[in-house]
DNA sequence: CGGGTTACTGAACGATCGTTCGTTCAGATC
DNA sequence: GATCTGAACGAACGATCGTTCAGTAACCCG
């Protein structure tokens, strides 16, 4: 039913047999934020299972894929994290702590304007998103392989985020700068936006990054109509 | 990174150890389309694989979860399909099938105006993605679990539709009807609102079917700057 | 009434799953 | 130099995976 109506990355190319499994993301490499996780083995584990959970899935990648890959025992994987889960599970949390600390850090800079504060939640969102994929892509749809302990930290995080745009949004009407047709269904449709980036952008392509975030801020604030200069029309 | 900035429904209610796995859809049952699929026992494991696939994901469900829902012996299975793989096939392909025949139906019965043309198509787009979430969500997010073969013929449909709404983009476009900051950035914006609806809508809400095609279709035409009164501003 | 097709059972197959265990070994500490 | 610690190995555990297969009951068509 759904089609997303953007491109998919099966790869039906040249490669031998043709027989292989559909690769989820345009971006090669899986890249992990520098500073989320200190150097060592560990830091490998999450790099080689962020990969793995994003093209093949959590449920589609055995502790022998990780091992083979990292050229390790699957037992030494458990010196460093209790179960497979729990290697999710960090995956996860911390996915969504970049992407919180990537939104709280883009309102510091800017005034109490809701249309500035928009656009900057609007930005940072999209270029987690464009800049961390796999991150993305694993905290939004293998995060309903956990249980709910273990998924309870990032959800969490997630609720202030939310919290976070519904508040701007919520001000920005309250003083007429936005006019919504539905706030819920508008907050989703900000958030959709940012959220299918892994699935068609690709950095190397014609559009840059920070251009990639421009157009989401423009989109953006046409969804609202909102403008940025504070008198008038047009941006 | 993601937090979609919409809810989860990770069920940390009540229930007994809550040490379950989380649930990706609000919507409780699944639907399959009622002709797309004839009567009798095929159907019924369709549609109990659509709820499996889109709760639990393809390779988080197993052929015995399956036969235990049906009250059927696993072995049974395998008289109607050749393996657990063809089932998914053939539910991505129904999914594309359903999705592509809700676009091109919104089309006929429409002038040849752009933007009537991509009201109709984020209109069908969207009642379609809320009708049938479980639908949605396994063709979106399972289709990666198919081999290339498997997957061919659902992807030969995606391109069609693709090509449908690049087609009125670009007449809207040439035409002056529309304005976007970038082409393929805007397409993909407005097949994403679309695509996540399954995971914060709830038909049984505020928000009606109807009510919730036209807000996709007003911050859809927001985002292309497109007019529905054919000579000047204002919706 | 008899022969064939279809849908299903129940048992079993080899493979692979996540995980555990006893052991080894390098490097830090005393 | 003795002791301890942490990381990794290699083998193995029971469980579960997708799938196969011989047998059976029910049905249709002549």
């Amino acid at each position: 039913m759904p089609i997303p109506l953007t491109e998919t990355n099966v790869r039906s190319d040249n490669r031998a047999m043709s027989s292989l499994r559909a690769s989820r993301l345009r971006a090669a490499k899986a890249i992990l934020p520098p500073s989320s996780v200190p150097d060592g083995t560990r830091r490998r584990i999450l790099e080689v299972a962020l990969q793995f959970f994003a093209n093949e899935g959590f449920h589609g990648t055995s502790v022998r894929d990780l091992a083979k890959a990292l050229d390790l025992q699957p037992s030494a994987l458990y010196a460093h994290f209790p179960s497979k889960d729990h290697v999710l599970a960090e995956l996860v949390r911390v996915g969504h702590e970049v992407h919180a600390s990537a939104l709280r850090a883009a309102l510091i800079g800017v005034c109490d304007d809701p249309i500035e504060q928009i656009c900057a939640l609007v930005r940072a969102h999209a270029l987690v998103h464009a800049t961390y994929p796999h991150l993305a892509v694993v905290v939004n749809e293998e995060i309903y392989a956990l249980t709910a302990e273990l998924a309870a930290p990032a959800l969490a995080i997630r609720a202030q985020s939310m919290a976070l745009l519904h508040g701007v949004l919520e001000r920005g009407v309250a003083m007429g700068r936005f006019s919504l047709p539905d706030k819920a269904a508008t907050a989703a449709a900000l958030s959709a936006i940012g959220v299918r980036i892994p699935y068609w952008y690709e950095p190397s392509g014609a559009l840059s990054l920070d251009a990639l975030a421009d157009v989401h801020v423009e989109l953006s604030l046409r969804m609202l109509r909102a403008y940025r200069s504070p008198d008038g029309k047009k941006v």
